[in-house]
RNA sequence: GGCGCGGUGGCAGAGUGGUCAUGCAGCGGACUGCAACUCCGUGUACGCCGGUUCGAUUCCGACCCGCGCCUCCA
């Protein structure tokens, strides 16, 4: 029984979905005017699991992932950079299908874009106003009226009348209430506007998830995610357009990942804080980062630092230390490895708990390899390489991984065949017993960022 | 001010009403020509104050502190 923590109840729910043995799931993506930055690639990369674990289980998962492909931000953008958006916005999309490639997440089932989808969400925004939700305003924008939507506030626990006294609501002449927020935004007749039955204009920026979720997955799916500054207003909108158009529940899972934060702040745009993962790959080897994220819970707050990184790396050394030199063959069946990551995923995905569980398979393969019982090394080797898939991780070859060093290229590294010559020479040495020559040529290696592991069967080395 | 989340050993980070988290770092030992890797051993952590209980880090209440949202942000 799988177990989710649903931001609407504020408690952990047994997991069933709406259709047995399919999950029907969308989680807000992108507004693709910029770089992904860490924070994004957090959002990536725990969905990603959540989905990875969700298919282990037998599930079959429709994964839709939005592109938010036109918006004020993205207008602004490109008229700074004195060109079209659609040219940004694609050069944004291939970054940021790179940027997930990289860190080893899959493409979702499906990835609509809003500019793709402007009849489903005129559409909508018609039947807003047939339900009496929606008004068109004096300066042709079209709002949502909100104080109509008798459950607004249900997700984010905001009271109506708290959040008209609140100050910071943004007051436009045109609106009705402070509260409401625009469904159609008026705009010249021109390359970024379309036709609708309220003139030319474009989307505002919420309705454009609800179209594409209802067109994709129905009036009611199983799970919605996104980050944590999304929950008000983004979702809470999205509940009243798609709850307002359709009468039905628009989702029964709630799901939201947790902050990523620099020096104890939350890393966002307004802050300007952010590293972007193009930023932070040039940096870190890809599988770092992404354990740096599956090794706390999702819904935490985690802190981007040099130093949770190279633990990070730290541990990764560790996991690939204990599959060097073995020839990995997974045992048909589950074993109880399995059940204890099972159990920990879960309950609300665990990584954490589960990463433990691995930890501890990795202890019981040095024992083994040290025992030299090596078939029950090689066996339970299979068993950690089988139990990362699910997270993501441990799918390189051992030998590989240590060569790039879990470190971006560096630009004057010694070759591989450099490498192996220095070591050829250093063994020839020891052979000599000339342990002086040998350990030279040990320390130079270290001084250039190789470390030498002499075992039994030879030296194997590694960049640090 | 309103709403929400959290305070665990040197650091990171799970979890539980009553023997162990786990990883990194440290210390001692084994292995090694010396190292590295690995293995073995090693640490009376649970913000503060009350309450419930035979017993609370774990449940309840108050308090202190931190963070997030309340405006565009994943």
């Amino acid at each position: 029984m799988i177990q989710i923590y649903n931001t609407l109840t504020q408690q952990k729910e047994e997991f069933k979905p709406i259709e047995p043995g399919k999950v029907r799931m969308y989680v807000c993506g992108m507004t693709v005017y910029d770089y992904c930055h860490l924070g994004h690639g957090r959002v990536l990369v725990a969905f990603d699991v959540v989905t990875r674990y969700l298919r282990h289980k037998g599930y079959e998962v429709t994964y839709v992932r939005n592109i938010t492909d036109i918006d004020d931000k993205i207008l602004r953008r490109a008229a700074e950079n004195h060109e079209p958006f659609t040219t940004l916005t694609e050069r944004m999309i291939a970054a940021m299908h790179e940027d997930e490639r990289a860190l080893g997440v899959i493409a979702p089932t499906r990835e609509p874009r809003a500019t793709a989808h402007i009849d489903d969400i005129i559409e909508m925004i018609q039947t807003l106003m047939h339900n009496g939700y929606a008004y068109y305003a004096d300066n042709g924008d079209v709002y949502f009226a909100v104080e109509k939507f008798e459950g607004y506030g249900k997700l984010s626990k905001r009271k109506l009348d708290e959040l008209l006294a609140g100050a910071r609501v943004n007051v436009e002449e045109a609106k009705k209430s402070p509260a409401d927020f625009a469904l159609w935004k008026a705009a010249e007749q021109g390359d970024d506007s379309w036709s609708s039955p309220w003139g030319y204009g474009r989307p505002g920026w919420h309705i454009e998830c609800s179209a594409m979720s209802t067109a994709c997955l129905g009036d009611t799916f199983d799970i919605h995610g996104g980050g944590p500054d999304l929950m008000f207003p983004h979702h809470e909108n999205e509940i009243a357009q798609s709850e307002g158009a359709t009468g039905k529940p628009f989702v029964h899972v709630w799901m939201h990942a947790g902050a990523v934060r620099v020096n104890k702040e939350k890393m966002s745009k307004s802050l300007g804080n952010f590293f972007t993962i193009r930023e932070i790959l040039a940096q870190y080897s890809a599988e770092v980062v992404r354990y740096f994220l599956v090794a706390s819970h999702y819904r935490s707050q985690i802190d981007y630092s040099p130093e949770s990184l190279s633990e990070a790396q730290n541990a990764l050394n560790r996991f690939y230390s204990a599959l060097r030199g073995l020839q990995a063959v997974a045992p048909e069946g589950k074993t109880d490895w399995d059940a204890r990551f099972e159990a920990a995923m879960d309950d609300d995905f665990n990584t954490r708990e589960a990463l433990t569980v691995l930890f501890e398979l990795a202890g019981h393969i040095n024992r083994a390899k040290r025992m030299e019982q090596m078939s029950d090394a090689a066996s339970l080797a299979g068993v950690l390489v089988r139990l990362g898939a699910i997270l993501g991780l441990l799918q390189q070859d051992p030998e590989a991984y240590f060569q790039s060093g879990g470190v971006a290229e560096q630009g004057d590294d010694l070759s591989a065949e450099d490498i192996e010559a220095m070591i050829e020479a250093r063994a020839e040495a020891r052979r000599q017993k000339d342990f002086a020559e040998g350990d030279r040529i040990r320390d130079e290696l270290k001084a250039r960022g190789i470390v030498l592991d002499d075992s039994r069967e030879g030296t194997t080395w590694r960049r640090v």
